[in-house]
DNA sequence: TGCTGCTCTGCAAACGTTTGCAGTCCTGAA
DNA sequence: TTCAGGACTGCAAACGTTTGCAGAGCAGCA
């Protein structure tokens, strides 16, 4: 059972191999002005030592740490487990680590936000996923030079990766409506979600704007929250169902909630598409087990995008908007909507 | 638009308030011998000029980095994304940031057990989940000094949290043989997984065991591998049903493969459970939907237990195993096993 | 009065890097 | 032969904390 020893320092590398420990650190980092047979033996010796270089003071003397912080809702959770993923494999094979951080109660997101400007020493930039900030607080980050990009929604100080959510709305009710259906039922998110994230509302908005271009109107008696899981659908679709004219078709601004709603049809013994059509959003992996028509998001593709874009912040590649773009949500259309004849 | 200006150093402080930084440390640390009335004023000065200490410095001073590395397969995925936000939160409760690290391909993978002993200086902790590494390592590992808790697998050198394997794949097979069932198919994972997790292997053990136990024997072609994927799940199940003598139940290694052996079976005009029954894992919020029965887990609590686990090592209160055991599987009955009279 | 011991504070040495600046050596051209 | 300039290296000053040690002041007791 050896005593923990002291792994090797610079200091211990140069002495080794007889440069200053200046010579060390610039030969091990590849810089220029060090002779080639010098870098050699000083990498071969700092190998053989398994010397590796302390990242702490490394930091300290660069005021840069190889650190990002991805503020998110949830960590679990079908789209923001995806979106991390997406986004730490970018961070990852660019020589950066990701700190998760969800913000799961109100609380903790309001104190995190209060002195996310602190987060400028703690790591090299941060990616807020769906938690708004105000307009005043973004303009105060910037101020205080805080490296930061958005997902979900927009500010006016900070690059943003988006998906268009007017367009899924617009999307999952235009098809309904091609389909013939003109009463429409939604299961929403919670309106006033404690994160408020903005997505719920421009889903919505989408919504009302393809009934309208349709000429048709709005019964707000047809929304119901779904607050984002199946069960919560299930119960939206029960009171859909339970009302004097029940709509003829539903949108489910998720796919959980589709599958909830998808079985409180099923349990009142009615078929789908026949009695009632239903379209979701995400293209969860049981969708097509389900036959669930959705509107098919990509949050893996998304969290990629806000690492580059975040990176570029970082390196200081100026606004230079060469992330490109997000794939825009797309319709898949299963068996929950039409019956194909095949 | 202000120039980003250096954020107060506690000499800053030191200075304002009129005592050495030495005592600035000390007040805003909660140390003792410090007079009340100084604390308070440094305090509020401190306040007033928003300082917080430099992370990067404390480390490099004192060691202790306050972060957390936490290794899975991957970051997305019913399981492992549930893992980290249940170790994720008992960390950020206890004042500990969580980097995640999928590591999703083998290369990566063993690149990072290579030098994992170089962990110790980059985080005062690592949680590997489902990632075996040999006794040899880990023997390595332990003499290094690494903090570390095992999750999914267990060594002779450090504290780990498990599932038992065995009695999921007991548990579900008892079930289906208590129904009357003796053929039973199996839709498994792939049993050279790169990230070669032993999960696949006690399962099938368990299967095997609750087999033996009821004097029935092991029909190798009943086991199909289904890739841990719905899709995966489904292809098995057809192929299960395409035999010449089919099973008339069916245990999969997880809900999802479960959805897709639903949906195979339904394709072929299948009534479940009567003409054949299925069981899964995991308890997925689809399930309940789905009416599957299942072997329900709780990858939360471990991950939150793996978390507590390993801030013991951390803190030195030596394998008091006050950890507690974590809840263990258990079977949720539904009606793709079982049609309920009510 | 003198001594002991306690409370509070400051000095300065770590911690392990990076990097601006200056110096040495050498080559090649004038 | 001299000199300019390039290639390589080292010195030492940062970076911003924490903490061991010692000193100052003071109260209490003999």
């Amino acid at each position: 059972m050896s005593e923990r020893r002291r792994s090797p320092s610079i200091e211990d590398v140069a002495r080794e191999s007889g440069v200053s420990v200046a010579t060390v650190s610039r030969a091990l980092r590849g810089l220029p002005n060090v002779a080639t047979s010098t870098r050699e033996r000083v990498q071969a010796i700092a190998n053989e030592m398994g010397y590796r270089a302390d990242p702490s003071a490394a930091r300290l003397a660069t005021g840069r740490t190889n650190l990002v912080q991805i503020a998110s809702p949830t960590v679990d959770g079908w789209y923001f487990s995806r979106f991390l993923a997406g986004a730490i494999e970018h961070l990852n094979a660019n020589g950066y680590e990701a700190i998760a951080h969800p913000l799961e109660d109100p609380g903790s997101r309001d104190d995190f936000l209060n002195d996310v400007g602190q987060v400028e020493k703690r790591v090299d930039g941060l990616i807020l996923v769906d938690l708004n900030i105000s307009e005043e607080a973004a303009a105060e980050l910037s101020d205080a030079g805080v490296r930061l990009v958005t997902a979900g929604f927009k500010t006016a100080h900070f690059p943003s990766v988006i998906v268009d959510d007017y367009r899924v709305g617009y999307l999952a009710t235009e098809h309904l409506i091609e389909l013939g259906h003109s009463r429409i039922g939604l299961i929403s998110g919670q309106p006033n979600h404690p994160l408020a994230f903005s997505v719920p509302g421009l889903r919505l908005a989408g919504f009302t704007g393809a009934l309208a271009a349709a000429g048709l109107s709005v019964d707000p008696e047809l929304e119901q929250s779904g607050r984002f899981t199946a069960e919560g659908g299930r119960l939206a679709m029960e009171r859909l169902l339970r009302m004097d004219e029940p709509p003829t078709a539903v949108f489910a601004m998720s796919d959980e909630m589709a599958f909830g709603a998808i079985r409180a049809a099923q349990d009142r013994g009615m078929k789908i598409p026949k009695d009632v059509a239903i379209v979701g959003v995400d293209d969860h992996e049981v969708a097509e087990m389900a036959d669930l028509t959705t509107v098919r998001l990509y949050p893996r593709d998304l969290g990629a995008l806000a690492a580059k874009s975040l990176l570029d912040v970082i390196s200081g590649d100026d606004d230079s908007d060469s992330v490109g773009d997000p794939e825009p949500p797309h319709l898949v259309v299963r068996r929950s909507t039409t019956t194909v004849n095949e």
